[in-house]
DNA sequence: TAACAAAGTGTTATAATATAACATTTATTA
DNA sequence: TAATAAATGTTATATTATAACACTTTGTTA
């Protein structure tokens, strides 16, 4: 059984915001959202981020550099994830398909690597702006 | 029968440098070293970087901030990217296996998205890291 | 081939993203 | 409760990327 994690002040209020967010959240823009409860710097944004995203809380979407909520399998650390990204409108979905997370995880390459890890973006039109 | 590309002096000079790399470049690390060629400002390793990924050229690695040659299918639109990144020397592959790339190519999201482009990222420890 | 359009260049300035370093406080655990 | 680990607050700065504008080169077509 996995222990429930406690979140610190600033990790928690960080957490929220992007929960309650429609679509992936860029760093600065948590800044300006949380100014109002006294989080005042930079460092204080990423260092939450860094523990979300440790935690398997959130993810960072690499290509846009952005964060969002994982919906998928809470408290669990994030080895192996994918998204869905519309050019269009913006909009980010995790992506959970058991086949696929199957094959990726067990797919090793020829050279000899052995992979812990792997991070999936696809990117097209969502089903509103096709 | 596909046109080989004619480059432009700065998309050139960028592209020879990428090629020649042993791993992933930075765009500012790129700029320092053409400063020699008269080339001063990000822009213009920037502009570079854009065409040079649009014709399929290079790559950017984008949990690295960083560009690669592309090895495997010379002058393509690279809609379909793989790489293996080693977490301890930085080393990046890409990735060349028709069975991953069809599958991934042929993966459909179920709420209704068409993939027009997918990037796929795998971390471990190389051969030699191991 | 002149004239127009498209692509590329050079430049200055600045925006956006992220980390370093250090002093202090809070929480945990031995 | 002392020691240690984790988190916080803060200032400064590094790194990555784009905006805007004037100019030049290249390619196209009338």
């Amino acid at each position: 059984m996995t222990q429930a994690q406690i979140l610190s002040r600033n990790q928690q209020i960080v957490l929220d915001i992007i929960e309650k967010a429609k679509g992936p959240l860029k760093a600065y823009s948590i800044l300006f959202n949380v100014q109002k409860k006294g989080i005042n710097a930079p460092q204080q944004i990423y260092r939450a981020l860094d523990k979300l995203i440790e935690m398997g809380k959130i993810h960072k979407i690499e290509s846009k550099n952005a964060f969002v909520a994982c919906r998928i399998s809470d408290c669990e650390i994030s080895n192996a994830t994918a998204f869905s990204i519309c050019e269009s409108c913006e909009k980010v979905d995790e992506i959970s398909d058991a086949k696929l997370s199957k094959y990726l995880s067990s797919f090793n390459h020829k050279k000899g690597m052995k992979f812990k890890r792997f991070n999936l973006e696809f990117f097209g039109l969502c089903k509103k702006c096709k």
